[in-house]
DNA sequence: CGCTAGCAATACGGCACCGTATCAAGAGGC
DNA sequence: GCCTCTTGATACGGTGCCGTATTGCTAGCG
């Protein structure tokens, strides 16, 4: 649930929270001194330069990731269908600002950066193998289920890049409606 | 399937090729001067500014979405559910790269401008009814088929986020059997 | 040839940012 | 009290960019 890595380091707190506002570009030093209320000075004291920053802020989110996957999977007494729907949920709802634009800004950055690239694909193999399993759980067979994690995620993310003008009212409405079918065998 | 507006404008077209590759943030003015072979001297004749430019780029972009959504519609002899395969087909394989592009930069770009936001709001409205009325056409009901409608733009973009490590002919072999679940009835 | 109008190249001032170097203030050991 | 170590503040040079002003080249016309 916690998305910057804990109190880990006020300058990656700080960076998650500009990214999610304005994507990797508006990731700056001073920007980030600035929002922290302090000079720039010491900011070379923790970091090599920028690139370390944005090195160590992508480590941060890989590494929290995957921890969030493994903490889901390890909690007891909840159906495969429950975990699934409160994925759902989670992606949809909670976490829809903040959290949803650090993986949009993420996902956007990695399309240029290597470095990003590789981060965000162990993350996604982790997800796609996580949610089959619950798949499979459910009586899918291996190859099915792996189609259909595919297609989970696929509406988790394209979900939150579409905009529509009509109110959140109709948004929750075919989130529902999806969620059904993405729950549902077949 | 042009996704630049045609030769109307070299700084218009220059700017999209920008944006492609390193989203909103990296549409500058000298940048494309240079791209261009010319200096920026010519660019302020041509528009008042930089903001200029870039609200010039989203008309280009929302009416060519449309165009493009009318020309396919007007096509005579295919099915709806040919119609339907061919919009998966174009957005996976075809246009992956430039025209993919475009589309992630600009819903990125969205995020955090409203003018930008109104104009993918306006295209993603044309393509959901168009494809809604593909999949009534299909037998479903109005309402089965805007949610169909939504899952299927969902998986179309949120299909090109997500990152496979393990190669082209897996990531096709994924796509494809999405495709089935969202051309059959379900 | 001489003159002027149109257009692109250049020059310029300003700004935001990166990264380095230097300085100042407080904390703890002796 | 003095010395060092840590840590934030300040100052500086360099770069890339925006938008404007100025220059220079070319072409058309008398």
């Amino acid at each position: 649930m916690d998305m910057t890595g804990g109190g880990g380091d006020v300058w990656i707190e700080a960076g998650f929270a500009e990214l999610a506002r304005s994507g990797i570009a508006g990731v700056r030093v001073e920007v980030l001194a600035k929002a922290l209320g302090v000079t720039k000075g010491g900011f070379y004291r923790r970091f090599r330069d920028r690139a370390a920053l944005l090195g160590a802020m992508l480590e941060v989110w890989r590494e929290g990731r995957i921890a969030a996957i493994e903490q889901q999977a390890s909690l007891s007494g909840a159906t495969a269908r429950e975990r699934l729907a409160s994925l759902i949920r989670l992606y949809s709802e909670r976490m829809n600002t903040e959290g949803m634009a650090i993986e949009l800004a993420i996902r956007q950055w990695a399309r240029a950066d290597d470095t990003a690239a590789a981060a965000v694909a162990s993350v996604d193999t982790a997800r796609l193998k996580n949610v089959a399993q619950l798949y499979r759980a459910n009586g899918l067979t291996a190859e099915a289920a792996e189609a259909k994690a595919f297609l989970f995620y696929c509406f988790v993310f394209g979900q939150s890049l579409l905009f529509l003008d009509r109110g959140q009212r109709r948004r929750a409405q075919l989130i529902a409606k999806s969620a059904e079918k993405l729950l549902d065998e077949g």
